[in-house]
DNA sequence: AGAATAGTGTCTTTAAGACAATATTGG
DNA sequence: CCAATATTGTCTTAAAGACACTATTCT
């Protein structure tokens, strides 16, 4: 009845009250990817608790409203617990929420996925896991069966993943600090599950402005390859056209 | 001390208590884009509480955990809500949440951006809301100042708009039932805000499935153009190369 | 020499850009 | 006929595909 007509938002702030509508819990999950034993791979951890208790799953875990400022420290804080490194690649892929996909009930989370080389990664489980692995994707899916909506979240990641690799320079995070462009190339190859003509590749990679030349020489038996690394702040390439066999 | 050592996921759930840890708000917050008097528009409502009491906004509010099966589902209600129509197109730009971005504390806010044909669209303000208005956006900005990331939110989709129509077929979501291909390749140039060659523009449009010709003729007084409509049930068409003049 | 991988040459193909030419209406 | 817009013709260009050819190493 004695609405106020007037209130300044300082007297707004001091009497809100969070807790008056009920909110979804938030979390953060992340499909860290990386390439080795010529397959791709994405790391899962096995749930110590309920729910989904003793099923793999993707990294996540609830933003801990203290200790980060932003969701994506989040999901750098997970992916270094669990990792032990700094990713050089982190892109949000886009969140999921409703009411179904956990049962505590409304749950919204923010996907990310991630690409690091897979050298010199030393897994860690750490506390909510009790194992954690790399596990192989193909066609988008790995063998165990994942918690939650984590199979999806997976697939759709991958197909992301996939699709921006036809028009990037991204696979050049998955790699370590030298590489040959042969290299490089087997691992497009990988993540697109298809064979790469490689005159086609070499003028496409090299026409851009992101990897320099080492002055070394990869010396393994075979012809030498010239050695490159990525050049310091060189931001992602986007090609114009797409590498051929879809969109 | 005394710790279950095991317990099952229903007797967990049982006990669980979403009220533990804190969670931060979640809203979702949709640029809804429309083309008329030859500029691109957006929906911004006057909010009629705090905070940010009187300012210009994007279109959005919190998730209803009763109403709402999921955040799309959020975010279509509102839409509804203010424009009356369903819209033909929604896409999810992505996530932003951090601790300052709203003056109640840590915030997550889900961003959508929408394509809608700017006729028989009637607006009506609705609860929370004062004022309604089709604002017009230029380099990603309105005129009037946006209440909290407001601005930051539409120039990431505006980037994410232009960008799309650069290999896309979205314009033709703005459009009304009946157009010719001189009505479209307008709303393209508008958008981009760059001249199109005519002939590149059909031979790229008329290239896909996604038109149909009504038979129809449009006569208005200069030589008389084809009309075309959208074919049921087709999706967005990728080119495979984008425009001329970026990426 | 032969296997294996690195790297080049060059012709074709695809889809876009440039721009001239033709077509159809009303005034 | 002129103005205005619609539509087509066709030559050029940019970047990818196809594929043959050469180069460098080791065994």
């Amino acid at each position: 009845m004695m609405k106020k007509t007037s209130q300044s938002e300082a007297d707004f702030l001091k009497s809100y009250d969070p807790s008056v509508f009920p909110r979804p819990s938030t979390s953060v999950d992340t499909a860290i990817f990386t390439v080795f034993d010529e397959e791709l791979h994405v790391l899962t951890v096995k749930r110590g608790e309920h729910p989904c208790k003793d099923m793999w799953s993707l990294v996540g875990g609830f933003i801990d409203l203290e200790k980060d400022s932003d969701i994506e420290a989040t999901a750098k804080r997970k992916l270094e617990e669990k990792t032990g490194i700094k990713t050089p690649y982190l892109e949000q892929y886009g969140t999921i929420g409703n009411k179904k996909r956990d049962p505590r009930g409304w749950s919204v989370t923010t996907i990310y996925f991630a690409l690091i080389p897979s050298h010199q990664v030393k897994l860690q489980a750490g506390k909510g896991a009790v194992d954690i692995k790399w596990s192989n994707v193909t066609g988008g899916k790995v063998k165990d069966k994942l918690a939650f909506d984590h199979a999806e979240i997976l697939a759709k990641c991958t197909e992301r993943l996939r699709s921006k690799v036809l028009y990037t320079s991204l696979p050049i995070y998955l790699m370590p600090k030298d590489f040959t462009l042969g290299d490089l190339q087997k691992i497009y190859e990988i993540i697109l599950d298809k064979k790469i003509d490689h005159k086609s590749f070499r003028r496409r990679i090299l026409s851009t402005d992101i990897l320099e030349e080492t002055g070394q020489m990869r010396h393994d038996g075979k012809r030498p390859a010239q050695l490159y690394r990525h050049k310091k702040g060189q931001q992602p390439h986007f090609f114009v056209r797409n590498i051929e066999g879809a969109s």
